[in-house]
DNA sequence: ATTTTAGATTAAGAAATTGTTAAATCACCA
DNA sequence: TGGTGATTTAACAATTTCTTAATCTAAAAT
């Protein structure tokens, strides 16, 4: 798996297990951040914006609570995963962390590979959609990165704005884009071009991906169906 | 919280563990139904519409995973999130419940007040995007993203018109419409168009939905009676 | 019981929306 | 600069949705 595209921040007081979870962690692929204190820890994940935070609760100074609490309240970590490590069978820290804004939590002592299964689950679970690749169908795959359209494992080349047309249409795949929306997200805010510009690139995608996949929703738009 | 807008959905086959649970999480304000295996489990769930389910594994006649599994080809559950409960010390990323479509698993014996967050740390989680959707009553899913309307899962397509006629009457349901306040809020303070007009798409959706929804009142309106 | 009124039903044509095609324009690159 | 493919436009066809009008039915009022 390509865990090098996550990155990971673990905030903890002792050297010892930051070292050792790093240490786990890094030779997994993952991106590896760490920071010894809750303050240090807030101010890594606003510039990292990790993907997954792994927080002890007890530390001095600012506890991991609080520290949630803080990234809780910032939009752009809104997403981030976050997991305690808490000291084995305390319930109570699992349910103030939980209620701070946690996603799961590990008890102590930890094993790395249930921490490692553990992340990945988290992160499998969470974030499967923006993996760069969009599989709308078994048969249907479109690869941000390389640009391409996969038809049943065949290539297909897209131009420009077919491309991006039909990226958007399968970024959620179902929900129905109005043409408004789909004017606005793929020529922009500014272009105004005639009526029946959409509806042409609907129909070059569909010359190419098969008329099954674009649904028409009269009187409100398109939609990439699954 | 307003947890009372959430239903919640308990299945396991030991008595002691469903009024346990029920109790704790009814306590809390939720929404509370039980089922005492797999099989009801389903029915209920498709009845009720739950955002949560808790689902035992291990249950007589059909197990958790199989259920959750029908659960899944539901396409009114889709959005449903699934709690496994399992035995102790199983290392959960072994369990063959995520694939079958899980969430999250608690492992037993269960502290309520572990539950308790933790249930509520997926609601916060999952359920704060995707608020598009209207539950009528089980049968009746108005998803507004997708602009579907589910009968009994099953999809059925409606024009624009008449989806914002139904779906007008299914976010208030039980209220009588007036004429006047249709028109208003569906065709807009400006046009104008015959009495019929309304009868007419009224019709059309009762053609589609069934006869028992959608209620005349003589002399004021319409009510989508729940 | 009869009349009155509001709503139900139906089918037809009007209106709106999208599909299709070909040709014109644009943008980029050898 | 000419050529190539991408993008847009324009005209018309096809389709779907909406509205109307005419008739029928059922409930309320007299």
């Amino acid at each position: 798996m390509d865990n090098d595209k996550y990155k990971l921040l673990i905030v903890d007081d002792e050297e010892d297990i930051l070292e050792f979870l790093g240490y786990s962690l890094k030779r997994e692929g993952f991106q590896v951040f760490t920071a010894s204190n809750g303050k240090d820890g807030i101010s890594k994940a606003k510039k990292e914006i990790p993907h997954l935070i792994i927080m002890d609760v007890m530390m001095p100074e600012m506890d991991g609570i609080s520290a949630v609490e803080e990234i809780r309240n910032n939009k752009s970590l809104d997403e981030t995963l976050i997991v305690f490590l808490t000291a084995r069978s305390e319930d109570y820290s699992q349910i103030a962390g939980f209620e701070a804004g946690a996603d799961d939590y590990i008890a102590k002592p930890i094993k790395p590979k249930v921490l490692i299964s553990r992340v990945k689950a988290l992160l499998r679970r969470s974030l499967k959609k923006d993996s760069g690749k969009i599989v709308v169908v078994g048969n249907l795959v479109i690869d941000q990165e390389k640009f391409e359209v996969l038809l049943d494992g065949k290539k297909i080349i897209l131009p420009k704005k077919e491309f991006k047309l039909l990226k958007l249409l399968a970024a959620s795949p179902n929900k129905v884009f109005t043409r408004e929306e789909i004017f606005v997200k793929v020529w922009g805010d500014d272009v105004i071009v005639g009526d029946r510009t959409i509806d042409v690139h609907v129909r070059k995608i569909r010359e190419k991906i098969g008329d099954n996949l674009i649904k028409t929703v009269k009187g409100i738009g398109y939609k990439l169906e699954n």
